[in-house]
DNA sequence: TTCATTGCAAAAGCTTTGCATGTGT
DNA sequence: ACACATGCAAAGCTTTTGCAATGAA
């Protein structure tokens, strides 16, 4: 569970269980896809939630740090993030028209990746590939 | 040259040739690596330059959209850009302790990319492969 | 009890915009 | 002359921070 990991990451700090941190954190289980920090907090505060936007943004940072979320691509203004806790690695193919992503996992690619690293003797702990372009229905729509 | 494929983009746009418009292109002509718009601005400033900031964050979306410049990674705060003129395509190597960038480019990773795209029915248009993990002397240093 | 954490509101940092003025074409 | 651009300063947005109050350990 994301909500074990985050204990333990909590505990190894020496920081504490506190309901806002489990909520945030809960609310990230419940998103499928990528999310900002504004709309989390939109999120929550539409289901009643008391937290502040000063907690969520002071909570991210600490899911970033534990592995559970990570930074995606910037895209438009915001910082995206997405869930990384028992999701599998992947890349993106990302829409330049009408916004969409969708996920991608090439084993070749890894290998390829582990096969830079070592000829630049760079010691890489992730990795991102963005393929910026046109899905189907826009390519077609572009016409 | 830059400032040809800039005019002629002004040109088909309808847009004005003006001084600061080149004056901006010029400067980032110079800069070797990648650069963010406000670090674009002081350089200007020092060298004695009139520019506004204003006309640095409107002219920057005309010289992305040129493909005179392109979007990189965001890093820390700042978007960062770099130039795609005349500077053959290349990935990214990021290095989370001394941030340091090392380009580098393969033939097979670009090969793969284009299988990718086939198989999802995508049309790309660009990518970018950003390893983040530690270089060589960091990856010393933080033992 | 103690010290981290919270919420609030203010501040900070980056980027955009309205408006009067200036300038390419 | 006309439309587009510029500079300035103000506004907008996202994110961070100081501080007093609160709450976990």
């Amino acid at each position: 569970m994301a909500q074990q990991k985050f204990r333990a990451f909590l505990l190894r700090k020496g920081l504490k269980f506190t309901k806002e941190r489990f909520e945030i954190l809960d609310e990230i289980i419940l998103i499928e896809n990528h999310f900002d920090p504004e709309e989390l907090y939109d999120k929550m505060k539409k289901k009643g939630s008391k937290v502040s936007r000063a907690s969520v943004y002071r909570t991210i940072p600490l899911l970033v740090e534990s592995g559970i979320i990570q930074e995606v691509e910037r895209i438009s203004k915001h910082t995206h993030y997405e869930k990384v806790f028992n999701v599998p690695h992947h890349d993106h193919l990302i829409c330049l028209r009408c916004g969409s992503i969708t996920e991608f996992f090439s084993l070749t690619l890894e290998t390829l990746q582990l096969e830079i690293c070592q000829k630049e003797n760079f010691k890489s702990v992730r990795h991102s590939l963005e393929i910026f372009g046109y899905c189907d229905k826009c390519a077609k729509l572009n016409k």
